[in-house]
DNA sequence: ATGAGAACTGTAAACGTTTACAGTGGGGGG
DNA sequence: CCCCCCACTGTAAACGTTTACAGTTCTCAT
């Protein structure tokens, strides 16, 4: 009852050819038209289909990429996941999806899996961006794009956003519609993202010529409840609540939506609120949320693009020194109901 | 400038030691411990990382599982993969995802792709099961577990949700609050969620002794707009608008909550809303959503139990006749604001 | 019919491991 | 002091492909 699997040596010893000639025929090199027909038969007949692993042995690639972040459930990678997969796909590059819970850990280890030959290539967005992991990442033994920022000089092909743009933006928009006394909820210091937004939002302030009310900035994670807890302590400000809060990412501006109706104050009138990233649940949420588009659907096609750049170029694999492209992308403010009440 | 990159033969001629022992040293065989301080030395300082492709090809494993679903940005798959993920990845596998836009022809092809090996397992969960699935599935090269039904004889691990049971639940909460002109929503009947949730509707409304009124059944795609639609339609019935809406999905639900808000209507006060998936989606929504669970999260992590017995256990990789298991996960309704309209 | 050249095919080596089997050497019991 | 056994190590084959090279068979012009 064992079922020996077909390997070329079988479909050759049944069609009478050399397992050259089999293997040309899978390879869609020239073959005479009556070879061709019989190895197709007999390949058939056994139900034979070439093993990758061996292929991926002698031709040194896997047709795989990685792509790894902290928690493929968060909105944002999830977005660019969305974006990358159709775009790797169509280059037949199958996608091995990496949750590293944010530890760099395990961040450098999938660098590692690169020279293990998991994969032809990676895309990570490196939440905490370490001396290790800018190491591993100088190192990689295939071509790596990231989608965050790393030093200028990184040998690495990145693809960025635009906080500072987008937290201008929306400060612009909030003083626009006549608010002054503007909070602040953000995540994390230590990560990239809430260090950047930090600064985004502070510079700003100042350039509006608004001085920064420490009593108006909150500082936790970048979930809900943080959102919620901010909203309460800025409510009890000893100036009464602030008339906007900006907030680093949506699910912040959920939680603070939340306190404020519980509080029976009312969104936009009493207090204008802001979020970040534009996920899906801006849309969805009530009131609908304004928010800060940061692109993730469009870093990550770009960085895929970017990978694929390398990956169809020949070895030269590692920029060559100095020759690592940052990418860009613009933000944009999505206005909806929780800053202009209009139409919902 | 060429740098090779070293191989296990490397390493052996560096440390003065045949292949065998560095590959011993490698694999935590037993080895003298001079041996072993020698060769982990060359390999450290040469930057040495063992080829998982080769050794793919002796041991005939990838450490590799496949997950392959219509779109992995469904809050529904996604869920099972954010299970799924970490259940695998503690027995040392890796996660290659497939979204395959519910195309039978490219689940197909990722079932071909066990065949070629390019993954040990696979966690599927098809929207529409054909003939041709189903050959395909009886004859896969590897282990498989399905998420959703099969027909029974099917000779595949499946973990399936009690869209039945999750309907009953629904519309005897609704019948308990008083409504008595349901509404239904639903996706594509030639899916399987929609044929399921068509049938249990009706079982449903048959077992409370009430009829169902055609004009109150809507059919659309499993999508917001369908939500927006179908309540449009629901609305203009002669008798008036249906005192409740039961929706095929959350996102449906969304939808309806849109239209009857700009119709005036107040929810749930004119008309309870019930979505389905219990996604993230109906925490947030407003007015939250009642929903019911379907267990996306357990089944994925049941699904990935089940895959793990197989991977683990010796060859016998699919399951012998009879033998396929079938998981049955519990419905469970989710009660918010949307259909008791207190605490929010 | 013959030869040149094209078109195809076969042989064998290589890819980087793991592992069965056959050494090799040293330590201890007799 | 010898031998046996044990612990370790080395040799070589195998995993299933691709591909350089050499060999074979055609085709066609002469």
């Amino acid at each position: 009852m064992a079922k020996p699997v077909p390997t070329i040596t079988t479909i050759a010893e049944a069609a009478g050819v050399s397992i050259a000639s089999v293997s040309r025929v899978f390879n869609g090199q020239p073959v005479r038209d009556s070879t061709r027909r019989r190895v197709l038969a007999e390949a058939e007949r056994l139900g034979y289909v070439p093993n990758a692993v061996a292929r991926s042995l002698k031709s040194n690639r896997t047709d795989q990429v990685a792509f790894a972040v902290e928690d493929i459930g968060n909105p944002v990678y999830l977005a660019m996941l969305r974006e990358i997969q159709p775009v790797l796909r169509a280059d037949g590059f199958r996608l091995v999806v990496h949750s590293t819970g944010g530890d760099p850990g395990e961040e450098i280890e999938v660098l590692r899996g690169l020279g293990r030959r998991h994969a032809d290539g990676l895309v990570i967005s490196p939440i905490r961006v370490t001396p290790d992991l800018l190491g591993a990442l100088a190192q990689a033994a295939a071509p790596v794009v990231v989608i965050g920022s790393v030093p200028p000089g990184t040998p690495v092909d990145n693809v960025r956003a635009d906080s500072r743009t987008g937290v201008r933006l929306a400060l612009r928009h909030l003083l626009d519609i006549g608010r002054r006394r503007i909070g602040f909820v953000n995540g994390p210091l230590d990560t990239v993202p809430g260090e950047r937004r930090d600064a985004a939002f502070r510079d700003g302030m100042a350039e509006a010529g608004r001085p920064v009310d420490e009593g108006l900035v909150h500082v936790g994670g970048f979930r809900r409840e943080t959102g919620a807890e901010g909203a309460r302590r800025l409510l009890a400000h000893p100036h009464g609540p602030p008339d906007a809060l900006l907030c680093a990412n949506d699910l912040i501006a959920l939680g603070a939506l939340d306190t404020l109706r519980a509080a029976g104050l009312r969104v936009p009138d009493d207090v204008a609120v802001v979020g970040m990233d534009d996920t899906e649940l801006a849309a969805v949420s009530w009131p609908t949320l304004t928010s800060v588009c940061l692109g993730s659907a469009e870093r990550g096609r770009r960085a895929a693009g970017l990978l694929l750049d390398r990956l169809r170029g020949a070895p030269p694999a590692a920029p060559a020194a100095g020759s690592a492209r940052t990418v860009t992308v613009a933000p944009r403010l999505v206005v909806r109901a929780s800053t202009t009440g209009g139409d919902q």
